[in-house]
DNA sequence: AGGATTACTGACCGTTCGGTCAGTCATGCA
DNA sequence: TGCATGACTGACCGAACGGTCAGTAATCCT
């Protein structure tokens, strides 16, 4: 790790606005969240954060290319192993992504398409979900996933199980993410497997 | 059914004036929906929704109440059964209610606690995730669920993946109440009891 | 016909919103 | 010492917001 060589005056970087930001974001809603408040959050006033940023979307955009960077770095080239361990890999290294960029991945969560930002974004999400349904097809077909309930419904209950650790999951609370993922990997991959 | 003999001048009730507001809710976010959009949907100007309600939050309120008391309703009194047929009686009464009350549901999971009504769903919220918390502990403590995953992981697991219901289905696409909560049970109870 | 009932309009108000701009302030480097 | 660099201030703007109010419109019941 270098040293990041600041020169100037001292004060927020756009990282550390960005962290800021996306925290009172999920703790009020990016609509309810005001730039003055946001601003008095950060201990300086409206305008210096418009010295970082070109509007208040910029902030949500940067937000979600990070969380969604982090989950398509997880999908794997498809390759020689079976699609049920490409399936648990996915999930297995989504919980990861999850719990190291926790806040703009809750974020990401909750974006319902209002403005273009927001609608970018749930595209996105919907070509991921195409990707893992997919993989639960090719598991279907492999035999190795039950057929008895649709793959369909079996990968939106397996992503849906997922994502909905951002609704109550937090870091350094004794559960770590491997243990989280162990935990989740267990109870829903059992209900899963073919017999 | 009664024919509900209505008079005066003919326009929406509170009920119908609900069901739009709710839908737009949704749609695009409680705080990004203003009382002119909303009123644009209607078919009416913002101050005929005055007429109906006191303020936006009363709006919210009204749905908010209408959710909880519905999946309060769903809780069953303690009685003599194993509390592992209790647990898929709630989960199976909840997907009921989510799927009987969606758009009202929907609305509930997804609000932050910003007012003072916010505030009071959540706890309310609080109070029937305890209440299930619980359930899922006397089923360990019975031996009828699996002990070697945390209950309180287990049943976070299990309601986040209820839960997860609204972001997905939709009523009238093939896949009626009964074989979603069949479904649902099928994959996540299985790989809950106890081997 | 006429009153009771219910739903609605249109103009308006104070506040808050996202955003702008010209200028200031504190630091590292030569 | 002074200058380039980067962070920040304070006053301001037009638009949109939630909400108010006095009056009007359409229906049912007697």
């Amino acid at each position: 790790m270098t040293a990041p060589v600041r020169r100037g005056r001292p004060g927020h970087s756009l990282d550390s606005l960005l962290d800021v930001a996306v925290a009172v974001f999920i703790e009020r809603g990016y609509e309810a969240t005001s730039m003055d408040t946001l601003a008095e959050r950060l201990g300086v006033t409206k305008s210096a954060i418009y010295h970082h940023v070109r509007s208040k979307v910029e902030l949500l955009e940067l937000a979600l290319d990070r969380a969604l960077d982090g989950l398509f770095a997880v999908l794997p080239a498809a390759d020689e192993r079976p699609a049920i361990d490409r399936l648990e890999a996915v999930v297995r290294g989504s919980v990861g992504v999850l719990v190291a960029e926790l806040p703009f991945v809750t974020l990401l969560l909750r974006v319902r398409g209002n403005s273009p930002v927001e609608a970018h974004a749930l595209a996105r999400r919907r070509e991921f979900d195409r990707v893992v349904t997919d993989l639960v097809r090719d598991c279907v077909a492999e035999g190795s996933v039950r057929p008895d309930v649709d793959p369909a419904l079996t990968s939106r209950l397996l992503f849906g199980t997922v994502n909905s650790l951002t609704e109550w999951y937090r870091p350094g609370g004794g559960l770590g993410a491997q243990a989280l993922a162990d935990g989740l990997v267990t109870t829903l991959f059992a209900g899963l497997r073919a017999p």
